[in-house]
DNA sequence: TAATAAATGTCGTTT
DNA sequence: AAACGACGTTTATTA
């Protein structure tokens, strides 16, 4: 069976249908030499030593290389991969008892991933193009913004003071006051808010509780709580605001456009 | 430019180079109506609309649909994909204005994933025989294995009763005694433990604090204690014992020469 | 370099 | 179906 490259192609990409082991390992070496995506098909089990360890007895998979040295491979089911390296890591290539064998590490955590090929479908050498922007929306950071552009989503009468504000246990998202003028610290979630977001919030709480002449109310804000959040949050007298990713995305686009039509 | 296909292989994997987006489209369709593996590579945008919104601007990516529904969208960097669909998302392809359209969406999540391509260098549909087992070592069940066959790993005298305890908040990882007969909860993480850890445990002990005549011990057991958790534990009189998964490993790993001795 | 918080987290398990 | 906890979480951010 012989290995077909698509010379039309073979410019930037080269395609190799069951390529014997020897084409295989001269088509990946060149490719991760030359830093560029290389895919493989085939045949394969692999092994990994790290933080864990773990073994993969032998199956049909697609293994990805990529130009800044992550590596995936991927069983037929799952969004996650099954092993992995992420980038940083360095390829060698080898035949081994008549099998391509490509081992990924990383120096710095002493983490090996070892895959080994014993029949190969296919090799994918890539040189993609690619610097398209990519933009993500609904975020926590969106919410917070929505906030401050709205500050009623909190509740009537409040004024953001600051976002952001470093303090000691790391920053709070955002600090204002209330209608009365008392301080209110916002923790923001874009998930139900678990226990661990209450206690964050308590950590901010306690940075302004040395004076305690000055009332403060602390203030979580997310979707809804999670089952053990509730208790917590009562116990140590803050407040929950039920508040969606999807409503501050839709005033975040309500505001873009209101810029949009005060530009023109 | 004519898409070609090696018969050799096409029982089973058929693998084009750059066909036309007619072409494309009939194989994406096939692959996916028949669960394989397809993999795309060429020019394409995308946009998300879900938990989150995004949009990424045109660029060469590669694209692989899974037999189980999960799509993942990967750019030439990062171990993570740019976009994905997990498991149980339905494909729709389609030629629209001379493109390649690829629709993954979700109706439990009212998530969906649209990918466009204009350009295609290649499409792989694979039908991959992968049934080999993944094995996982280290894990935290490890950890919990490794002090059940060692009690000594926690301390002198110790002795398990029950692991995996069901109670109100959860499952007890080990509950057992001390060399004084007291009552002890084990928790067990393999990473640093955090505050979340701590309450976990605490919540355990709780359940138990209804008999205040009685003592109880509760022990975190963890590579080490992550900043914050050092002083909650200390507020709550928990106690926190140092052991790796690597030292556990280890045991597991003296365990099974010595079972396969006693066999022999 | 180490710690902290976010994520479209994902994934398995159990209620 | 919903919730909880583990994960080789990864990744970005900041001290």
């Amino acid at each position: 069976m012989e290995a077909h490259a698509t010379k039309a192609n073979s410019r930037r990409n080269t395609i190799l249908e069951t390529p014997t082991v020897e084409v295989a390992y001269q088509a990946v070496i060149g490719g991760t030499s030359k830093h560029r995506t290389v895919i493989i098909v085939g045949n394969c089990w692999v092994d990994y030593q790290g933080r864990a360890s773990s073994t993969l007895e032998p199956g049909e998979r697609t293994v990805i290389l990529k130009p800044d040295g992550s590596a995936l491979v991927h069983r037929p089911t799952n969004y996650a991969p099954v092993n992995w390296q992420p980038p940083g890591s360095i390829f060698r290539t080898a035949i081994k008892d008549d099998n391509l064998s490509i081992r990924a590490f990383r120096r710095k955590e002493n983490e090996t991933l070892e895959v080994t090929f014993d029949r190969i479908i296919m090799v994918a050498v890539l040189d993609l193009r690619d610097s398209g922007a990519f933009y993500l929306h609904a975020s926590e950071k969106d919410m917070q913004a929505a906030i401050l552009f709205q500050p009623a989503l909190l509740e009537e009468g409040f004024r953001p003071i600051k976002a952001e504000k470093p303090v000691e246990p790391g920053f709070i998202d955002i600090m204002g006051v209330d209608k009365d003028n008392v301080l209110t610290i916002v923790e923001i979630k874009r998930n139900p808010a678990t226990t661990e977001a209450v206690l964050q919030l308590q950590k901010y709480m306690e940075v302004f509780k040395n004076d305690p002449t000055r009332r403060i109310r602390g203030i979580l804000v997310a979707p809804e709580l999670a089952r053990g959040a509730q208790g917590l949050l009562a116990k140590l007298g803050l407040e929950f605001k039920a508040l969606s990713p999807e409503v501050c995305a839709d005033v975040l686009k309500r505001k873009r456009s209101k810029t949009l039509t005060e530009f023109f």
